[in-house]
DNA sequence: ATTTTTTAGTGCGCCAACACACAGAGTTCA
DNA sequence: TGAACTCTGTGTGTTGGCGCACTAAAAAAT
């Protein structure tokens, strides 16, 4: 892990749509603990049976939740971006991971050591609440992975996974491999080297050298399946008070 | 749905694991507000979506956890015999079911409505804690489930679903067609027929009819792939204290 | 006892994804 | 400038599961 401190000088202040959505005074206590750090591509923060040592809070930063499995590569079951946290089932009173958590995106985040948290969690209804919700959502998203990664084909799990990330993101164009595609889908990387040519061909992205674009945002809607709609869909019921 | 209410009349009294862990203060003031009824199969307790009206703890019955899927039929992301319980979301505060929940194994179980099982979650901290540990739990296997179903063939993974089954029914045979099976595992009943006959050959299984019957369980175990394992390995390391 | 319904088994062509191997092109570094 | 490395594209044969259609046999209903 080479993770860097970083002076939180920018104008605009760093933001999670979970931590804006806390009232102001359990906000200013939590961040009291909070580290503005920065994450590298590849960045492991923790292994699947690992304690869970600190909570994180991207900014820009996008954090791939992996399940893995025995004699195969990994499947990923997550992604959190500013619109999560890392770490939300510390709720559950049970310090072990359940993932692997890997940076996908680099980016900031603000880091938090798990007995901190825990005493504000103690002391927040309303952080407890926005957990609770947050994990009811991530539950509903897991299951719609599972049942996407069974029935849909690689293209269209594809161009939903190109959405997720660019919403993550804030931006057209991100840094990913066709390598780290393949294993984030569990699907070999001729197997992404196919799709995303595909996609390609029909101008919905470009893409170089491990350098995404998205050049037809709605046209990569319509190739996704409806995983993508459902994802948000949960999103905006349960957490529907959060700004975006 | 065709609930019977059945008398408590056996000497044995009915038993859930969950239940069973509890201190017997909690569970006694539970019990007052639990009833005993038989579930049929193929029984809907509810659909992804609903509001959580009931909770309730299997005694021999088995319930289906299905994720639906548009266009497609569905995929079963969890099981719940008498070691876990139905409803566990509740503990999120969000009264809406994630998954469409029925019976896959007739039998009997206790229901509580869910005002009072509120009522008594917030006057208990143990049932608190065990209902956070079997959250986490289910958690873990849902997406062992995710991965399952994306990277081992139809043959494995029917044996560890046999093997799933058979831990919750507690008997060596029990009643479930092939149609049923590829609806749960989210194939086509041949692809069920073709498995069943190869772990017939192999003798771990009998079936006819809609009976399948355990002959080798060992055999079958290695037949499995090791997600069955990996289950029972999470639950025994945050449930470890409840009894069997 | 005959018909109808339910459940299981078989055959055929098809396709998405697999394994393995190698080629070409851009990037980095010596 | 050339070598080493990284990333993407292509080719060949294989396979597990799909869709569809039909047969066979057991159970249930009339």
């Amino acid at each position: 892990m080479n993770q860097q401190h970083v002076q939180p000088t920018s104008a605009i202040p760093p933001h999670n749509c979970l931590l804006a959505a806390l009232p102001a005074q359990d906000r200013e206590r939590l961040l009291k603990h909070c580290d503005l750090i920065a994450l590298n591509f590849a960045d492991v923060l923790y292994c699947a049976g690992d304690s869970i040592s600190h909570v994180y809070f991207p900014i820009e930063s996008i954090i791939s939740l992996v399940k893995p499995v025995a004699g195969s590569s990994g499947l990923e079951v997550g992604l959190v971006g500013n619109e999560g946290l890392l770490g939300v089932t510390l709720i559950l009173e049970i310090d072990r991971a359940p993932f692997h958590a890997l940076i996908q995106g680099a980016g900031t985040a603000l880091r938090i050591a798990a007995p901190p948290f825990l005493k504000e969690l103690k002391q927040s209804p309303a952080l407890q609440l926005l957990l609770k919700q947050y994990l009811y959502v991530s539950i509903n998203q897991l299951a719609q992975t599972a049942a996407c990664t069974r029935f849909h084909v690689v293209e269209k799990r594809l161009a939903r996974w190109l959405l997720m990330t660019q919403d993550r993101a804030h931006a057209d164009t991100f840094h990913i491999t066709h390598v780290f595609l393949a294993y984030i889908l569990g699907v070999r990387r001729v197997g992404i080297t196919k799709a995303a040519n595909s996609l390609l061909k029909q101008k919905l992205i470009s893409y170089r050298r491990g350098i995404v674009t998205i050049v037809d945002r709605a046209g990569l809607e319509a190739a996704a399946c409806n995983c993508y709609q459902a994802d948000n869909n949960i999103y905006a019921l349960i957490l529907g008070g959060v700004e975006k």
